[in-house]
RNA sequence: GGACAGGUGGCCGAGUGGUUGAAGGCACCGGUCUCGAAAACCGGCGUACCGGCAACGGUACCGUGAGUUCGAAUCUCACCCUGUCCGCCA
């Protein structure tokens, strides 16, 4: 959440920083009324603590007089008034705090200064690389995966349903290769510390890192236990760490994980549902940075590049994209999404999106670094993408790779973890 | 799932209704001593919020949330977590 003393001192930032995203109308006047309900609740709270003063003082005389022997009725009579009058104020107390707070749960974050203003129409194009083939001149992927029989979806849809997928043999290889390659690059070449965590977590690590209370609808929820499905191991990574305080000369900490992912897509029915465009469950190695707010635009930098460099190994021709601040996340200050071109289908394919969240979800989560012992502790900022997302990868793989015979060569770097040079 | 034990500051650990934000120790920071270091000694050392230019003052925080009380780390209730044993299952 964006820091609760900007409404006070710098609620025109706030507002600007809405306007970028081409949300005014929706938070301005959220914004009016976090700022109405911040006097309130400042002015309710030196009531109270006035009163908690006196109280404490008096509880304190209630205490020397019934040592001393004498009679303390009077003062604890009064005392008694004074902590019904505490009980109404802390009432009204929290109801203005509450909406205060649900307000600033439901402000974005705002984007850094170099994030383009508007939709995803002024999202730009950074870099390049790699010659795409031709758009439809290959077969989707979709197409030769079944006739190689890498993929099983009717029975996928039996046993789950439209969205998941059974990967079956060199299809099911194939993704093994790619997660150990993957895990692989990023631990011995990049210096990440590998981790496995929990897939289901609970409701303050999905809020810690944003998801809650805002898109509870996009998270598949256990019926029995108070457990959410991750979408993303940027939740359970990042929650590491919640309500810690790290040490600074740790900084910055790198930690990748492979997880499967799972996504309800609400809303998003219809759209991309062809083959492995879009899935309820898919495969991911993520990656994430603990930085100081002073080092994260280059911890963005090299966590970016970490991602390209992924996909030049793979030889999948791709590009970077700086988003437009109106496509921009909600909790994120700034996002590249790396996207892979898949000539099958034609179209350029997001494989990872890697952003600053600046120290957005480090408030949330409240994780925070003592910049050298004996400082105040600051709030980190946090840094995730992923390193890469496996189905768009596949797909990319089957048609980029793909040969006029509809096999498919398997690409360089993957043939020791494969075993083979070409799926037929 | 059942029974018992327990959750206190960065760590260990004392504390069962009243100057306890919390003894003591460790760690850490500053100093004395030393050529330097260690040891020893002295001092400091939580977080958040509110007010204040500041010095500083106030409030809250002893797993979480309610409750009893003039007053709760200490009492009551619920929940969460950890450990041990039993049961069950992989």
């Amino acid at each position: 959440m964006i820091d609760g003393r900007m409404v006070r001192e710098q609620a025109d930032l706030l507002r600007e920083g809405v306007r970028r995203r081409g949300s005014l109308d929706k938070f301005g006047s959220l914004i009016d009324r976090a700022e109405q309900l911040d006097r309130e609740r400042r002015a309710t709270i030196q009531k109270v603590e006035e009163r908690k003063a006196a109280r404490n003082t008096a509880s304190q005389e209630v205490a020397r007089k019934k040592k001393a022997g004498e009679n303390a009725d009077e003062l604890m009579a009064s005392a008694r008034e004074l902590g019904a009058d505490i009980a109404r104020l802390e009432t009204e107390l929290a109801a203005s705090q509450g909406e205060f707070d649900s307000i600033l749960y439901e402000l974005p974050n705002v984007t850094l200064s170099e994030v383009p203003e508007g939709d995803a129409s002024h999202n730009t194009v950074v870099s390049t690389w790699g010659e795409p083939r031709a758009a439809g001149s290959v077969k989707p992927h979709w197409e030769v995966a079944e006739a190689l029989g890498l993929l099983d979806l009717p029975r996928g849809a039996k046993i789950s349903g439209s969205g998941f997928i059974v990967y079956r043999n060199r299809g099911a290889h194939l993704q093994r290769a790619l997660m150990n390659f993957l895990l692989d690059l990023h631990t011995r070449e990049f210096g990440y510390e590998e981790t496995q965590v929990p897939l289901f977590v609970n409701r303050d690590s999905m809020t810690g890192t944003g998801q809650l209370p805002k898109f509870e609808e996009d998270m598949y929820a256990l019926r029995d236990d108070a457990f959410f499905a991750i979408p993303t191991s940027e939740v359970p990574v990042t929650n590491l760490f919640r309500d810690e305080i790290l040490d600074g000369a740790t900084l910055p900490i790198a930690l990748t994980a492979f997880s499967q992912c799972f996504r309800r897509e609400a809303g998003a029915a219809g759209k991309d549902t062809r083959g492995l465009l879009r899935l309820h469950q898919f495969e991911k190695v993520e990656l994430v940075r603990f930085t100081t707010p002073e080092d994260s635009p280059a911890q963005l930098e090299l966590l970016t590049s970490h991602a390209e460099q992924a996909l030049v190994r793979l030889g999948l021709p791709h590009r970077r994209l700086l988003l437009a601040a109106g496509d921009t996340g909600f909790s994120n200050a700034k996002t590249f999404d790396l996207e892979v071109f898949a000539p099958g289908v034609g179209t350029w394919l997001e494989v990872s999106s890697c952003s600053s969240y600046t120290d957005f979800q480090a408030r949330r989560a409240n994780i925070r670094y003592r910049p050298a012992p004996g400082e105040k502790p600051r709030h980190v900022h946090t840094l995730n993408g992923s390193g890469l997302g496996f189905p768009r990868v596949v797909a990319s793989i089957l048609e980029h790779y793909q040969n006029a015979d509809s096999s498919v060569t398997v690409p360089e770097v993957l043939r020791p973890y494969f075993g083979a040079d070409v799926i037929r």
